[in-house]
DNA sequence: TGCTTTTTCGGAAAGGTTTCCGAAAAAGGT
DNA sequence: ACCTTTTTCGGAAACCTTTCCGAAAAAGCA
C-alpha cells in the first residue's frame, strides 16, 4: 500500500537533521522550535541543515506531546449563506495570521450533525470552535459543548452568554443610525418591518429603531412582525402598499425582506424612492446590486470573523476561561432607496 | 498551564478501557476497528466499556501510526465568491459522508498564499487536496504539489491534465443548450458576449455555442469579446445597444457579464426581453432574482464539490496514481429573459 | 588556581495508537 | 488420544516529537 521510503511520514524525521548536524534530537528539537539553551552556532547550524532537507516537523507527533493542533473549528448553518461566507472570510484571514488552519463545518442549524461535527472537531483536537449558533442544541449537548474545555466563540447571539464568548453587530446603533437616517430626510411616518418577535437580533433593531425614530416629536411608527425573509417581506409588502395611509417609508430588519418589498412595490407600480422609500439592515451583496441600490445598515460580517478569532486567541494565550463578548461596529451606507422627502 | 488530571488527551485512554474489559491494549486497539481475530465475546464486551467509559481514540497517535488525519484540504480563491460557497458544501457534505472533515483556504489566487495553504495542509497531513486553480503557480511549485504524494483534484479546468484530477461542467454541452434555447424561440442572428479568448472554460462555451447556433441555415452569430465580469458585461453592453443591428439575443459567457448587460439594458431603456432576449451562463443565485429573472445555463456547483470528493475517494481507496476526469452536467433553466420572437 | 554559577547539550521518558510476531489455547481431523 | 490447523490474545516495537533532568563544559569570580 505505501509506495517508497518513509512509510507513513513521507519525509525527512527529526533525527535525520539530528544526526547531519552532529547533535541529538533533543538539542535539534530545541533549535528549531528556537528554545532557549542552546548555542547560538549550533541553532544556526542545526535551522540551516534542517532547511536543506527540507524538514517539516510531523505534527501527529508534535501534537501528541504538545496537545495543540493549530486548527480552529468553524460551524456555520450553511456556507451557501453569503452572511457566513463572509464571516468565514474573516474566521479564515485571522486564523492564518495566527498561524492556524480552520476545518469548516455545516450544521443546517440541525442538532443533530451539528453535534457530531462539534465531536469531530473536538477528536481532533481543535483549539478553539466558532459556531453560528447554539439555540437548537438540547441544554445538555449546551453543557458537553461547556465541559470540553475548549473556548467556544458563539457568533451573532446577542446579550452576554455566561457559558460562551460571543460576538455580535451592534444592533442598538444600527437601528437608531436607520431611524436618524428617514428623520433626516424628513420622514416622520414610517413602518417597521420586522420579524418574528423572538428573533433576539432582530427585535433589538426593532426597539432602538422606534425609541429613536419617537424621540422626534411627532415621528409615528407603525410596526410589523412578518417571517423575515424575502418571501415574508414580499407578502407584507402587498399588504402594506395596499394599506398605505400616509406613510412614506418603510425600514425592514434585515435586507433579505427588504428585497421582498422591492418586489411587491414593482408588482403594485409603486416606486422606490419616488414613492415611498426604503433602507434595509445587514448590507448583503446583492445590497448594491438590485435597482434602486439599497441604502441599509452595513453590518461587519467580515470583522465579526476576525473578532471571533481574536477572542479565541485571547483565551488561548490567557488560559482564561471567563467568556468575552465583543460587539462590533455597524454603519450606515447610504445609496439611493431613500429619498429626501419634499416639503409639501 | 494545564488544567487537570490528563495533561492533554483530555480524555480516556486504551490503556484505560484495556484495563476495564481485562484485555491489553493490543485486543482493545482490535475490537475497537473491530479487525479480524478476536473473539466476538470479547469483541462485544471491548466495546461496551469503550462506550461506557466515553473512550475516544486519539487522533495523534492514530495518526502518528497510521498517517492518515481523516481530513482534506480545500483551496479557493475566495469563499466569498458563491460559485465556491455552492461547491464548499457539497464537498463538506460529501466528505462528511466519507468521515472525513475539510480544511478550508483562500488563495485570492495568489500563488504565495496558495502555496502557503498547500504547505499547512500538506503539514498536518490532508489526505487529498481540492483546489481551485494551479494557473498561477509556477511550473516547479507544481511539481512541488504533484510530488507531495496525496491527491490532488482541480476544480474546473477543462481539458485532461495529466498530472492532476479535474473536474469540470459540461461546457460544450452548456453552449449547445444555449444555442438551442435561442433557436428554439426562433432567434437567428444573435450576439455571442464571451471574455477573454485565453479564458479556456469561457472559449469552449463560446465555440459550442457557435457551432451549435450556426448549424441552422441562416443563422448568424457575432461574438464579441470583453472583460468575464459584470462591469465587462455592462460596457460592452452600451456598445452593442449603439450599434444594433437587427440582433434579438445576446448570450453571455456566465451570468455576470449578463448582469451588466441588463444594466446597461435599463439604461439605455432597451427592455429585456421584449426588445432583446438574454441568456447566461452559470445560474448563480442573483439569476433567480433579477427583473427579470435570468435564463441561463445551470452549472452544478454543489455536484461539481460533491464529484471532487468523491474523485478523492476512488484515487484514496485504490491508491491509483493515475489522474480522474470527471465532466458534470449541466441544464438549461429558462425563467422570463428570453422570449418568443414574434414572427413578422 | 580553585570554587561557584551559568550555559550547553545528551539521555531518556512520555504521549497513545496500530500492528507484527509468536505463543497459548481451542478446534478439528484421523 | 494424538497431531495438525485455526483462533485468540499478549508482548513489544514503531511512529516522531517535546521536555524534564542531570551531567559536562564553559564562564565568572575571588
Amino acid at each position: 500500500m505505501v509506495k517508497n521510503g518513509n512509510p507513513v511520514s513521507g519525509g525527512v524525521t527529526l533525527q535525520a537533521v539530528a544526526e547531519a548536524a552532529g547533535v541529538t534530537i533533543a538539542t535539534a528539537s530545541r533549535s528549531l522550535n528556537d528554545a532557549y539553551g542552546v548555542h547560538p552556532e549550533t541553532k544556526a547550524r542545526v535551522q540551516r541543515i534542517a532547511e536543506q532537507l527540507h524538514y517539516k516537523p510531523n505534527r501527529f507527533a508534535r501534537g501528541l506531546v504538545t496537545g495543540r493542533s493549530d486548527m480552529v473549528g468553524l460551524i456555520v448553518s450553511d456556507i451557501r449563506n453569503s452572511y457566513f461566507a463572509e464571516v468565514a472570510r474573516g474566521v479564515e484571514d485571522a486564523a492564518l495570521e495566527s498561524g492556524r488552519d480552520v476545518m469548516l463545518c455545516n450544521s443546517d442549524l440541525n442538532a443533530e450533525r451539528q453535534m457530531k461535527s462539534v465531536n469531530s472537531l473536538l477528536d481532533k483536537r481543535a483549539e478553539a470552535i466558532i459556531m453560528n449558533s447554539v439555540a437548537t442544541l438540547s441544554r445538555e449537548d449546551q453543557q458537553k459543548i461547556a465541559a470540553a474545555g475548549v473556548p467556544i466563540v458563539l457568533l451573532n447571539r446577542p446579550g452576554r452568554d455566561t457559558t460562551f464568548s460571543t460576538v455580535n453587530a451592534d444592533n442598538d446603533k444600527g437601528g437608531r443610525l436607520a431611524a436618524e437616517c428617514l428623520l433626516r430626510n424628513g420622514h416622520r411616518k414610517v413602518i417597521n418591518l420586522t420579524g418574528p418577535k423572538k428573533h433576539a437580533n432582530l427585535a433589538r433593531r426593532s426597539t432602538a429603531f422606534i425609541k429613536a425614530m419617537e424621540a422626534q416629536r411627532g415621528a409615528r411608527v407603525n410596526t410589523i412582525h412578518t417571517i423575515n425573509t424575502m418571501q415574508g417581506g414580499y407578502e407584507a409588502a402587498i399588504e402594506i402598499f395596499r394599506n398605505l395611509n400616509g406613510e412614506t417609508a418603510i425600514a425592514t430588519g434585515n435586507d433579505a425582506m427588504a428585497f421582498g418589498v422591492m418586489r411587491a412595490a414593482i408588482e403594485a407600480g409603486v416606486r422606490i424612492p419616488r414613492d415611498i422609500s426604503l433602507i434595509g439592515f445587514d448590507d448583503v451583496e446583492l445590497s448594491a446590486m438590485t435597482f434602486p441600490p439599497l441604502t441599509t445598515v452595513r453590518q461587519p460580517k467580515y470583522e465579526v470573523g476576525r473578532a471571533a478569532v481574536e477572542i479565541v486567541q485571547q483565551l488561548l494565550t490567557s488560559g482564561s476561561k471567563t467568556p468575552i463578548h465583543r460587539v462590533v461596529d455597524v454603519e450606515l451606507v447610504e445609496r439611493s432607496s431613500v429619498a429626501k422627502l419634499s416639503t409639501r
